[in-house]
Order: C-alpha cells, then structure tokens, then sequence
DNA sequence: TATGATTAGTCAAGAAATTGAGTAGTGGGA
DNA sequence: TCCCACTACTCAATTTCTTGACTAATCATA
C-alpha cells in the first residue's frame, strides 16, 4: 500500500523511467524508500491500470526503448489524500538488532565484525545523502534554501535518511567497541 | 526469514509464551523487531516443527492454558550461524518520508498535524525504552554495566531503538517547524 | 449486573516483498 | 575479439506480512 505513494511522490515534479525509478529505490542509494526493480515494474502497471499515472513509450538510438512515467490529476490528488491521512508508524526491523540483541549467542568476533562492516557502510551511504542534500541545496545555507525553495519535499527526507545513517553507525561502532573490551579484559 | 531470528533472541535466556511474546514484539513496545500475533503463532508453530524451539503446555488455574517455548540446543547454534552471518541491510521504509518527499502535493496543515503526532509518539517511545534501559542497567552506571553485565544484548538493541525514535521526534518536530514558518511567510 | 479489558490464542484471505532466472542490444576495456 | 557492465525490462514461484474476524474464560469497573 505504500510503495504507490512513494512512486507518486518520486514523480511529483518530474517525469521517469521505470529504470530510472530502479536506480532512485536501489537499497543502495534510496533516501526514502527501497524496492526491487520486479516489485516497481509490477506497482507502475498497476498504478497506471487505476490512472494515476499515464506510461509513454519513449524511442531512443543505440539503447533499448524505456517508459516514462507522468503523474496524472488523480495521482496528485492520492498523493494529497495520502498526505493528510494518518498512518500507523512504520515499525523497526533491523537484522542488525536482533544480532545485536542475541549478543549471547554469538561469536564475538564476527558479530564485531558485523557490526564494523555494517558502520562502514552507512558512513558511505550517509556521505552520498550528504552529497545529495549539498546538490539540492546549491549554493544556499540550509536555512534560506527551506524557507525560499519551491520544493523542499526531497531535502526534508533526505535529511532524516542521513540522520538515520549518521546514528547507524555511530550505533554500531559504540556497539563493536563495547563487545570488543568485553573479550579482550 | 528474520522473524524466525527475533523470536529466537528473545527466547535466549528464558521462556516465554506465545501471548509474551505478542507483547514484546507489539509495535508500540517491541524494541528490536515487530510482528502480529497471528504472525508469531505461525512463526512459533515453523519453528517447533523444524526443532529450533520446544513448546510445553502450562496449565493455569482463573486463566487459559499457555504453551511455553524454549529454545533447543538446534535453534542456539542456528542464531550463532544468523549472527555471523552477513546480510544486507535493512531498507528504509518509512511512510512519513514519504509523506515529507511529497510535501508539494500535501496540504501544509494536515502534513504539519501528522509531524506533530508522530514526533509525540516517537517521544513517548523513546521514553518507555529508557525507562527499560534503566530498569535493565539497575543501579550500575552505564560504563560499569556494560563492562560486566552477564547479557548485554537486550541493552545494545533497546539502544538503538531509543535513538532511533530521539531522531524521529527531533526531525519530525524540525520539518514541522519549517513547514509552518513557510506557510506564514 | 452488564461492559469492557486482559489473557491466550486460531483461521483465512489477500497484499506486499523476496528470490532467482532470463532477454536483448550497446559500449568499453584487456 | 571476447567478456563484462550497463540500459531496460519481464516472468514465475515462494515467502512474509497484513487485515479482519472469532472463541472463550476471568477480572475489574461502573
């Protein structure tokens, strides 16, 4: 039920491709929400069977032809029923927590390890949030850039998924340091 | 296929009934996992079946029976292997991202009203996790108990858990003020 | 004395997400 | 010139998760 809004959104001021759209959900590189490419083709033909997005094919030379996606008026207006609609949080599933949690059971060593390669990983993905974020702002602080901008929607998620990384890896470094002074003393 | 892991943690240093287990992993209480109830009894029946956990049948007086699980010296070695094993991380999803990457199609109050509510839930959450920090860290300090502390897991977890929803509150209470500060100017 | 909350679950249907493989053309590097 | 990576998707099977309803007893409250 909530990847349609994220597609909406994603579209919101710009048209796609379904492979464009893989590429801004890739867990990888997704500020705010993540989907296989299967999962986003599947959505975009249902999403455009309710007509809350309209597909046109696209010819190109030397490359294979693509589908870009359009909101339509009904897309927008979802949107904005989605917006206002309260929704229950999202709740926390983090593998790393219940690794963390079953500390007991583990090796020490590679749940050390564990955790330092997962906090290398969010300091990177935190780098490239950042960078994104400095891209959107442009040569603007931060604070004229919220109050004048036409469209701070994508900073404001940005924002929390750096924050969310930020923490990650602070979380996890704390974590593997605590487990490693456990073992050595 | 992680669902498996978290009821496995959560039974790793004592018993616990289906209904118990209902209770930890609520989504307004679980701090490392959340699952229905429905989900956990099906997950708890794969597990038995598969010789991860045992359930024994406890017979109570005023109130019904209760299976209580355990687990089996199978399903320890298997949270061992989950542990050390790597996996990818977890995805962001979050339907207030969401929310917030589509601000342009939201109508400012009611996205400003949505902000307000969950940074109070968030905040209430992060409270009742420090309140179980404290609780689990009894009169040590946090240095002394986590040097020494025979199970130090449920702590590194409820951790994260608290500064996840500390961040939630902060940023949900930061968009909101930016939002309003744009509609009033 | 009815009403709702709490304990302790079960059943079934459907939606959402994952896993794994496959197609087919183009461009670049060893 | 061969192989790999990238663009741009598709198909099928399976697992996981959600939604909504239902049973049935006890205890506290109004």
């Amino acid at each position: 039920m909530a990847l349609r809004h994220a597609l909406l959104a994603a579209l919101l001021d710009r048209e796609l491709s379904g492979y464009q759209l893989s590429k801004l959900f890739d867990l990888g590189a997704s500020s705010f929400w993540h989907a296989s490419s299967q999962q986003l083709y599947a959505e975009l033909g249902k999403l455009e069977a309710d007509g809350l997005l309209t597909g046109h094919e696209v010819v190109q030379q030397g490359r294979p032809n693509k589908r870009v996606f359009a909101l339509t008026d009904a897309g927008r207006d979802e949107l904005t029923r989605f917006t206002g609609a309260p929704t229950k949080p999202t709740s926390i599933r983090d593998d790393l927590m219940v690794k963390a949690y079953a500390e007991q059971a583990a090796d020490p060593d590679t749940l050390i390890k564990q955790l330092e390669d997962r906090a290398a990983q969010s300091r990177a993905k935190a780098e490239f949030l950042a960078a994104q974020l400095e891209k959107l702002r442009g040569d603007k602080p931060e604070a004229d850039f919220l109050a004048s901008a036409d469209n701070v929607g994508p900073y404001l998620a940005g924002t929390r998924g750096k924050m969310y990384h930020d923490d990650q890896a602070e979380w996890c470094e704390w974590a593997a340091a605590i487990l490693r002074h456990r073992t050595t003393s």
